[in-house]
DNA sequence: CTCAGTGCAAAGGATTTGCATGCCG
DNA sequence: CGGCATGCAAATCCTTTGCACTGAG
């Protein structure tokens, strides 16, 4: 998907929920786009110093709540946000236990749909209803070994 | 395993450490063993009103760094704690992402290891060593539904 | 003009820590 | 006995919120 599909994309999303597409949210959105990974706050405005602290967080909840934005919360302390599958595609994480840093990766399908499958049955029986599911592979980065 | 046998598995992780297996900690231990789910802090000292909040919140971060307790962080802000996977068995969790409330299951064994074979061959490409993975099921609980 | 969006500073809330006391080895 | 463990209260730190101001429609 092209910046330009993105932005549309996004924009579509937060009009339905009666919200801006503001030169913020714009700047929110571009950064997590071009990291390809999920970022802290931190580092979100550390990629983009001219954006604020709590400014950023205000918008990821918008971003979340209109589902443009996903929040992921490894074992370290902070929450990291990256595009919903919606806009990129789904896929899973590799994070460092170290670091908590983190890189996407995905599944082969067969194997994929073997899981859904799984799931599904596995949640039927505790009466669950399954929307989606979150693999992480944990283990140490290059630079933490 | 039965009680006894948790006890002295726990109390072998936490010498090698130089911890003692103090009154607190085997009724942490039971607290959790009892539960057979993860469980808050909050639903922890609900449990057993004897203990207390930082000192669950001390004895938990002791357990974990002998490795007999997991740290758990779903999408709600609690932060929930089970016995490791070296006490109990390899296991995943069906979350309800409206309560926080967890149920553990389990993957037909076939499934796990390509799941395993997929994981590592994902992970040698970007250079991480594996320790483990973490699959979720994410949805909405009968009480919520 | 109007009202959602923004920046700043202050408040919240889960978790951690300092310190005096208690208890296991 | 000596030092780890504990309880209490205060401190931390990520995240949220109040408020006055700005800017898009």
């Amino acid at each position: 998907m092209t910046d330009a599909q993105t932005d549309e994309k996004v924009a579509a999303l937060l009009h339905q929920k009666g919200h801006r597409y503001s030169t913020v949210r714009r700047r929110l959105v571009k950064v997590l786009r071009t990291a390809g990974k999920p970022l802290t706050n931190t580092q979100i405005t550390a990629s983009d110093n001219s954006l604020v602290q709590s400014s950023v967080y205000r918008n990821l909840n918008v971003l979340e709540d209109a589902g443009a934005v996903t929040r992921i919360t490894t074992n370290d302390e902070f929450a990291r946000y990256e595009l919903t599958e919606h806009i990129t595609e789904h896929h899973h994480h590799i994070i460092c236990t170290r670091c908590g840093d983190i890189v996407d990766f995905s599944l082969p399908s067969v194997l994929e749909d073997s899981l859904n499958l799984s799931l599904r049955k596995a949640a039927n029986k505790v009466g669950f209803d399954i929307d989606n599911h979150r693999l992480d592979a944990l283990g140490t980065c290059v630079s933490c070994q």
